[in-house]
DNA sequence: GTCTATAAACTGATAGAC
DNA sequence: GTCTATCAGTTTATAGAC
């Protein structure tokens, strides 16, 4: 028979902290591990199924809350769907920091994109929300590509404008260099499943990625004019 | 007012053809027309709303039949989506037909590259059920992927590996190099939205078809070691 | 804060008259 | 073959007891 004390720590590893019986700083660790909870599961709802496809009593069943609470934590599904996106935005902008003007072109491009076919090996539920998002016409992200991910891309454009300038680099239009990368990092998490089939697997390994990374690099430098990096 | 026989054409150019004012003839080609009203429909709303999001009620509309009408042409939303499906897939596999031993091979390239960003641009809503189908797992189609898909790849990994082995290109890996040469050119169609916000228009033009072709044709080919085409 | 029960709205599919 | 009316099953969200 658990004691008191084991029984309120129990709750808080496993539904949260009911009122009374948690010192306010534990309820809020409580409530935060739960919404965590809640969006990971959401992430992962939403990304095998899309939005529409997605059902609350599925996202609560895999975060282990009852569904009243999710509504409780989260209003809406689209308010839970919005914030899911969220988070992934700003995993996106994170990378291509090496992407600066006295930065080495090789060096920076090369970097970027094994940081996204890292980030498509560790996270593609998220890159399968986004994608499906996109697909759909961007009903909820439409803002953000027109205005933070177009003012980044105008930024990153004007630093390989210089490289080209510079001589350092081949011309190319540095907007369509960002969509080709993009593109074949980002279908390793997308399209992981028609890949893995025509490799004849049943998911990717870890070779599949680093070749994927290996390639990709070498074909978009070489493409760029630039000497592949070990 | 109109004639009994134009009515009758009327009938036939918008809901199709009742029972008695139509030859057998007639009434076969307005069945036709009729199923692929339907699935030209289908397509556009499975492509912007997914399988799930998608309801029966709005392809009717967009069909201009009735809603029972349409569970009379395709028995359930799932065979509808399998057929809108079906002839995506037969769209997929003709391209590539330069792609054999004794064509020359940055000419072949080039031209794949040409046809499937040609697609992206005439046929963007297919391009999207595909890739929803995709990210979501493959539920309907994951049998082709594995036989038929791979099978293509194969043979065209053969051609290309012969190409390598007689030095008239780089050393790279064929299955991924079709991975990126898809990726680069689906993007154009499954990620428009992002790809026109990003470039600051309402959507894409000519003229960025015509560039995107262009920049992933030179940087695909210069990276496995092939001239760029005219 | 939690949770059961249920309201309110929607959707796929069909019955049955024409 | 066509079409209106409707059923049966889901699904989002909330009321209200604890």
């Amino acid at each position: 028979m658990p004691t008191a004390k084991e029984k309120a720590e129990q709750e808080i590893m496993t539904i949260g902290v009911r009122r009374g019986n948690a010192a306010k700083g534990i309820r809020q660790i409580s409530r935060a591990s739960i919404e965590a909870r809640i969006l990971a599961a959401a992430e992962s709802v939403f990304a095998e199924t899309g939005f529409s496809g997605a059902t609350t009593a599925e996202i609560a069943k895999r975060a282990g809350v009852p569904k009243a609470n999710l509504h409780y934590y989260f209003k809406t599904k689209t308010d839970l769907y919005r914030q899911v996106l969220q988070g992934i935005l700003e995993l996106w902008l994170g990378t291509g920091d090496l992407i600066k003007p006295d930065s080495d072109p090789a060096e920076a491009l090369n970097h970027y994109v094994a940081a996204k076919i890292e980030l498509a090996q560790q996270r593609p539920l998220a890159s399968r929300v986004f994608a499906n998002e996109i697909i759909h016409g961007a009903p909820q992200i439409g803002d953000f590509l027109q205005e933070e991910l177009r003012d980044w891309v105008d930024r990153k454009a004007r630093v390989i404008d210089g490289w080209i300038a510079a001589g350092k680099m081949r011309k190319v239009d540095p907007r369509h260099l960002f969509f080709m990368i993009w593109a074949n990092t980002q279908t390793y998490a997308d399209f992981a499943v028609q890949i893995a089939a025509v490799l004849g697997r049943e998911s990717l390994t870890p070779e599949d990625y680093q070749l994927a990374a290996k390639q990709v690099s070498e074909i978009i430098l070489s493409g760029c004019g630039l000497n592949a990096q070990a």
